[in-house]
RNA sequence: GCCGGCGUAGCUCAGUCGGUAGAGCGCCUGACUUGUAAUCAGGGGGUCGCGAGUUCGAAUCUCGCCGCCGGCUCCA
């Protein structure tokens, strides 16, 4: 087909080209600055190669780096780039899949030889060098059967089983340079002089398609931007994030430690640290009580008969502590605390009219992880879960749900997110036989969490096939001062827990029912909690949470029996406040409070002394000069009272 | 658990070709009496993660173990 094609733009407009035109030519034709920042081009909605020729009439978009579907693009072209280097400097690697990711892209690479992080340098050079080649992505089509032959005599393994499973009987493939080719359904930028800002990161270890019982591949990670300014900007914020590390301000702020000698995954809190976390346990306690909670406590050990009974040894067994053999039984620490509660539930026969009954606890869980998961606070071995178990009526189940939600989303504002989102996971409808329950209770349970979070005014992501085995659940998620998500509340349902272990209540109509049950937890573990706040306030923990409060500063020794007055009266408000007693200058003890990240430093002198003042510094805002002791006092206190945020 | 990297003083880190260890900060002592992010001087402190091996000799080379870091997998 020779006669011309016509081309709808984004505003409406049309304009006719000649047969073969590709969309840089429209954009050309559109202006010449548009066709220089073109990165891929989108036909009828399809993502497009700026040079693949227009197929017929069609409604084309150019998209340039303002569009995120072309910043995807561009991390994809610089994978290809890395691999078509990776070939060059090591003939015979073989090419595994190089996707774009989050600020960057990957590729993985099938070697005997690990890549060193010299070899990382060396890599990184070819790249650019091959960038500056200008090199064209160049696209081609090739049939299955050729296609699978070509790959197979290259050696190529993991590509053929790709193309075995994905590819359609003509399929696209893209090269660079002469040593690279690669199976790919693109699109790509045009050519390698359009990459201006890449970087190598780092190598790790990666399973082909994920699955360790594979071989394991080399996966080189890499970060890529469209300007230089965007690249230092991703270094940079990668730097603070390194330095707001919550094992690394963990020490210095000296909150917590794991300890060599006693294991991994295993926190030590400091008394700071555990002052801290004393107040996130009492806030959430307080909570408990105010919402209609009641507080239990269960045991650590319990004979192992009750595990097999809640089916954690048959399911769960491998995350689980070894038995400890007593003198009657096999005993294990306990990794959950559901089977606690739920021998507390019945315990006694239960009547319609009490419920819903709501036991909470913060218990201590511990759980064998696997030695390379261990992270800081984030992923550990011991941790102490705001645990609690609601067991209600049908009719009951979705208040209950709404009451979880908005408890959740307290907990975010009383920390200070303000982004958050919820996901919830559903079942496959019962396609796999993989899930527990009926559809009827699966049902309930899904309308119950949809309707839930109308209600409550979250919006929330349906994850369809993501819930467990024993049921639906919803995932409450926050966004960090960094940008970065975190996994928090979760509320589980669960079938199966009521049924092995044989939950009545008694109805209305006197006969036996079994109770639903739901599994809620929304710090999640107090420990990663307090790490994922730690990292969120940079260590500066607002006012009410801060371990140390106020320090006050005596500027001289003769200034050391006001200060302690000062203190005391701190105190008396029910402040947390010390006084640098030492004979040090002031700047040397206000280096030491900043470092600290005290909320307030008094200094005081021979004019604050006379005059019943401080001069109030605060640790973001600087020098505020002298004030009333009482009016500082006042305001302080009131931060603490209202929690609040606010520096 | 797997792949790769790392482990030197309380902390952060130097330590070349193998010749039995060093800095800054912190700590201790003394002097200074200090006005908004480090006063000066002196001193103590290390079985170089642990265990084997090679060697006349190991922080350095080899192996095993432990721990940490980056990932994979998994997940609160």
């Amino acid at each position: 087909m020779s006669s011309p094609i016509t081309v709808t733009l984004p505003d409406g407009s049309q304009k006719s080209f000649p047969a073969g035109t590709t969309p840089l030519d429209v954009a050309r034709s559109i202006s010449r600055r548009l066709a220089e920042d073109a990165i891929v081009a989108r036909v009828n909605g399809e993502l497009w190669d700026l040079t693949r020729p227009l197929e017929g009439d069609a409604r084309v978009e150019i998209l340039t780096p303002k569009d995120p579907e072309a910043l995807e693009v561009y991390r994809h072209s610089t994978a290809h780039l890395l691999a078509a280097a990776v070939l060059e400097l090591f003939p015979g690697t073989k090419l595994g899949i190089g996707p774009p990711i989050k600020d960057g892209f990957y590729y993985d690479f099938e070697r005997s030889e690990p890549f060193t992080p010299e070899d990382l340098e060396r890599i990184e050079k070819k790249m650019w060098e091959l960038r500056d080649r200008d090199l064209p992505f160049e696209r081609r089509l090739t049939p299955k059967e050729e296609g699978l032959a070509k790959y197979r005599a290259m050696g190529e393994q993991m590509k053929c089983e790709l193309i075995d499973e994905r590819a359609d009987e003509v399929f696209s493939e893209y090269t660079l340079g002469p040593h690279f080719i690669d199976f790919c359904r693109g699109p790509h930028v045009p050519s390698t002089k359009k990459l201006k800002a890449f970087k190598l990161l780092s190598v790790a270890g990666a399973y082909w398609k994920g699955d360790e019982h594979r071989q394991q591949l080399q996966r080189i990670y890499g970060t890529a931007w469209f300007t230089e300014k965007e690249l230092e900007e991703y270094l940079r914020k990668l730097e603070e994030a390194k330095k707001r590390d919550h094992r690394v301000l963990g020490r210095q702020l000296d909150l917590i430690s794991i300890q060599e000698l006693a294991g991994p995954g295993l926190i030590f809190f400091h008394p700071k640290g555990a002052l801290v976390r004393k107040l996130l346990e009492d806030w959430m306690r307080e909570q408990y009580l105010r919402r209609g909670y009641d507080l239990v406590n269960t045991p650590h050990v319990m004979r192992e008969q009750l595990w097999q009974i809640s089916g954690h040894l048959s399911h769960y067994a491998d995350n689980m502590y070894a038995a400890m053999e007593l003198d009657d039984a096999r005993y294990r620490l306990k990794p959950m605390n559901c089977p606690g509660h739920i021998l507390i539930y019945r315990d006694r026969q239960r009547s319609y009219r009490e419920l819903p009954i709501r036991l909470g606890e913060l218990g201590t869980v511990y759980r064998y992880e696997r030695s390379g998961t261990l992270h800081g606070l984030f992923r550990v071995r011991g941790f102490t879960q705001d645990d609690a178990h609601i067991f209600c009526r049908p009719d009951q189940i979705e208040d209950e749900i709404v009451n979880c939600l908005e408890f959740a989303v307290d907990v975010l504002k009383t920390y200070g997110f303000d982004r958050y989102q919820a996901e919830i996971s559903t079942w496959d409808g019962g396609a796999s036989g993989k899930y527990d329950g009926t559809p009827d209770q699966w049902a309930l349970a899904e309308s119950a969490l949809k309707r839930a979070v109308e209600r409550v005014g979250l919006e929330a992501k349906v994850m369809e096939d993501e819930a467990a085995f024993y049921g639906p659940k919803i995932d409450v998620k926050l966004v960090d001062a960094l940008d970065r998500p975190w996994q928090l509340s979760t509320v589980q349902f669960d079938f199966t827990l009521p049924k092995r272990f044989e939950l009545e209540y008694v109805g209305e109509d006197g006969a036996k029912h079994q109770p639903l049950m739901v599994h809620r937890a929304l710090y999640g573990s107090v420990e990663r909690f307090f790490g994922i706040l730690l990292e969120h306030y940079a260590g500066a923990f607002p006012v009410w949470l801060a371990p140390v409060q106020a320090i006050v500063l005596p500027i001289a020794d003769r200034h050391v029996e006001y200060a302690r007055q000062v203190r005391a009266r701190l105190a008396a408000e029910g402040l947390r406040a010390e006084v640098d007693e030492r004979s040090e200058k002031v700047n040397y003890k206000i280096r030491e409070a900043q470092l600290q990240k005290i909320p307030y430093m008094l200094v005081v002198g021979d004019r604050e002394a006379a005059n019943q003042q401080v001069a109030l510094r605060t640790r973001k805002g600087g020098d505020q000069g002298a004030r009333p002791l009482e009016e500082v006092v006042a305001m302080i206190a009131e931060k603490n009272r209202t929690r609040s945020v606010e520096d």
